[in-house]
Formats: C-alpha cells, structure tokens, sequence
DNA sequence: TGAAGGTATAAAGAGTGCGTAAAGATCGCC
DNA sequence: GGCGATCTTTACGCACTCTTTATACCTTCA
C-alpha cells in the first residue's frame, strides 16, 4: 500500500504514546493521538482514520465504552492494548468490536505486523474515491479508463497522462511547467508546445471545443484546468 | 452471525483436531479437519470455509507455503495457531496473509472470541471469492483452471500466471512492470518482449484477436487488461 | 492599424513499441 | 539417456505514437 494510512493512538500514559508515534511514523504511517477515551472518539470522528489503537486503561471512561460508542457508526478496525492479560477481558474486548487485542508488554515487530495485517484488509474505503466524474465524462484513474457518454475513449500515453494529471485537481488550474514536467521530464518545460498539441488531440477525442469548452478550459499563459457540466 | 459458518481446521495433532472440533461445534459452527497442508488446501478449495485455522507445525510441508499458496486465490481469514512464540514467526505469517496468531496453549475462551471477531469483518470477503468469469472464459484460481466454452485449456505456467494475474484484478490495466515482476521476478522488469510472447501464446489458445479483443486488451505502452464480454 | 505573444490545427518524417514466427537452450519426465 | 514440453533468444514487418515543422488565428497593446 503506498498510500500512507492514517492512524489513531488512543492511551493516557505519554510514553506509551510516544514509543507507538515513533514506531508507527517510522513505517510512514501517519498518526494522530488522544490521551482520554472522548478525546479520542472525537478524533475518530473528525479525522475517520484507517486504525485504531486503543488502550483499555484510560482515566476518564472504560475503554469498553469507547469501543462501544466507536462501534456505533464505524467498522474501523481497532487493535486494543492492554496490560490486563485476564481472558475474560480479551473476550470482552473481542466480543465487543476489537478487532485484535495486544498484551503489553509486546514486541514492536510483532505489534506493526498485526497492525499490517488489519489494514490489509480494509482497503475497501479507498477503493471507491477513485473515478472522478465530470458529467458526461469519466476518469478512473485506478483503472486508467476514460468514458464520454458511457463509451470508452482511447487515449494514448501522454493524452491519458495529460488528462490524469487534470482529473487529479478537478477544477485547478495546473501550470504548464507542471505538466510538462510531469508528462514530458524535466528537460522539456520550455516546451510548451508539446502540451497544446496533446490538448488538441484529447479535445478532439472528447469533441471539446477550445472556445467554449465542456471539459478543458485554457487558461492563457498560465495552464490548463478540467471543469465539469456544473462549472465546478 | 445466525446462519452457521463453516470452519476449517489444519493440523496434524488429532488430540487438539478433536480439542477443536467439539470446541467450535458446541458454538454452532460447522467443522472441516485435515491433517496435512496438501489435504487442508484441496479441502479449502473445494468446501470454501469461512475461516481457516492453521496449524504451522505440519508434517508434509511449511506452514508458510500452505498460507502462501492459499492467498494465492483466496482471500478467507486465517489464524494461525502455533507453538513457537518467537517474534520473527509471528511477523512472517501475519505479513504472510494470516489475519490472527494464536500461541499454544492458549485459552478457549479467548480463541473463540478471536474466531467470532474474525467472522464478524468476514462477509465482504465472501463477495469476491469463487471463479471469475469472463463471459465464456472461467478462470479457476483455486483449482488452477481455465475453461473456454466449457471445454479446459491447457496453459504453460507462464501462460497461467499472466492469465490468474489479469484475471484477479478484472477490467483494471496491469502494467508491464507489475506483470514481468510477478512473473519473471525483479530483475527482468525491463524484458518487456517475453510478455509479448506469453501474451501472444495465450491470446492464440483463448482464440483473441489483439485488433479486436475478446479477453485480453492492450493498452499501449502501459500494459493489459482483461475483460468480458460486458466491457468491464 | 499593425505587430507580438500566445494559441489551435494540420501534416509529414522518425522512432518506438507491438505482434508474430522460428530457432536454440533448458528443464522435467519417463 | 532420450524425448517432449517449456522457456529463452533472435529477428522482422507493421502500425502507431511522438516529434518536428509549418501555418492560421486570436487577443492585447502600442
């Protein structure tokens, strides 16, 4: 998974915190921290991170309650901690939407595999935020497919790459010098009349019209933008 | 989880076989056994458990490899039980694709628990399990299968792990480099010509036109896809 | 009004990537 | 050890994409 996922350290002792927020950024993670359990259940909810990591020993309410309350409107997996090894506690904590349960003391290793395994299997969230939609006109990027009218366009490297780079920032205007250098390297952002030929194949391919365009707006001397129907 | 889910059980010790069984029935589970990985894998293959529990200590061959070859077409949780506690084991089984880890001896109580959390996450995986289907073409993942109309086609395993490869991501652009690494390994990403030979000799077994494809696209200078008649 | 900078479009040549065939090398099986 | 299947290597024709070059247009400002 490239992307980096972002998680949530919920535990009231600061060196715990600290220990998990250096191990986890380490691997790219990013992570957010909460000391108390309503601390932290709001983070969850502003933040909606890929993970929770939850302390069961927390100072103002039961780390079962937290679960509990979490467990109400998201299906976030959550890795609970605890330094209470009872069995009767596991099954609690099991049974009530934890996800895996770690018995402090643990190994780190041991602790970001488990944390591995259950991002693993929850990507199904960034699975369905690909696709951008400009009314008549589609761009998956995850399966680099490109429809007008529900019919497929095809588009050649650098046309697909042109038209990738302007879905990625619906509605922003990108510069010249950033797409040449992203489409053609870094030794060619003088050339800029690369780029208006490739606009003009995709436009043509789109049936845009440069004048009064659906899709592609110029925006002269600075870059190109991609609009949708509603003139976003 | 009202409806009775179906457990597999790997491992060689009959005593702990018989320790689960009675275990997991008694909470309403239905219970598969195999006492060895080969047996355990066919087992998988063909009952479709909804959750493995894998001993690594196997008589005929690694744990490891059991897990390997499962995930290879299967995305159903397993947890794996072991005697060895050391870190490094747990890590490699829980990157290898294992969802749980459970050190022997362990408490009921708990491993129930931890069976019951890994159910629950479960049904979305059971949405993408069996055999894709291309239209006439069905490509059998877990059997290591593919049929044409009906009738099976012998591929090379070149020529199957390019096909399985397309097939598990289907309608979505494979890229040259994800596929001569998969295939070929690391070091042949840039033998981009090989592809076009497997390419070539699996379009001429599946009857596909590369002008007019049935199954295999190309996407020039990217990669392939496959489709089904429905135009994923 | 005319020049200049930036833009759109067309067309031709060069170069690359793709598909196919076939021969040599390697591996596995009997 | 021999044989067949599979993989690797080599070669070549073809289509397509990219680059290059050229020309017309449009807006802005002197």
């Amino acid at each position: 998974m490239s992307q980096t996922a972002t998680l949530l350290v919920i535990d009231d002792e600061p060196q715990i915190r600290k220990f998990l927020r250096i191990s986890l950024s380490s691997q790219g993670y990013k992570v957010l921290e909460a000391a108390t359990g309503s601390e932290g259940l709001s983070q969850a909810a502003l933040a909606r991170p890929d993970l929770v990591v939850l302390d069961l020993g927390l100072p103002d309410m039961d780390g079962q309650h937290v679960l509990r309350e979490l467990r109400e409107w998201s299906q976030v997996p959550v890795l609970v901690l605890s330094v209470r090894a009872s069995e009767v506690q596991k099954v609690e904590a099991l049974d009530g939407g934890a996800n895996d349960y770690v018995t402090k003391p643990f190994g780190i290793q041991e602790f970001l595999a488990r944390v591995r395994a259950l991002l693993r299997q929850a990507p199904q969230a960034v699975a369905q935020e690909s696709a951008p939609c400009f009314g008549p006109l589609t761009v998956d990027l995850a399966f680099r497919r490109v429809t007008l009218d529900g019919v497929e366009v095809a588009l050649t490297r650098k046309e697909y790459a042109l038209l990738a780079q302007l879905a990625s920032h619906p509605g922003r205007v990108i510069t010249q010098q950033q797409l040449l250098k992203d489409i053609w390297g870094p030794t060619h952002v003088d050339d800029s009349h690369y780029l208006r030929i490739v606009v003009a194949h995709v436009r043509q391919k789109l049936g845009d019209d440069p004048t009064s365009p659906r899709f592609i707006v110029t925006e002269p001397g600075v870059g190109y933008r991609l609009i949708g129907p509603d003139a976003i």
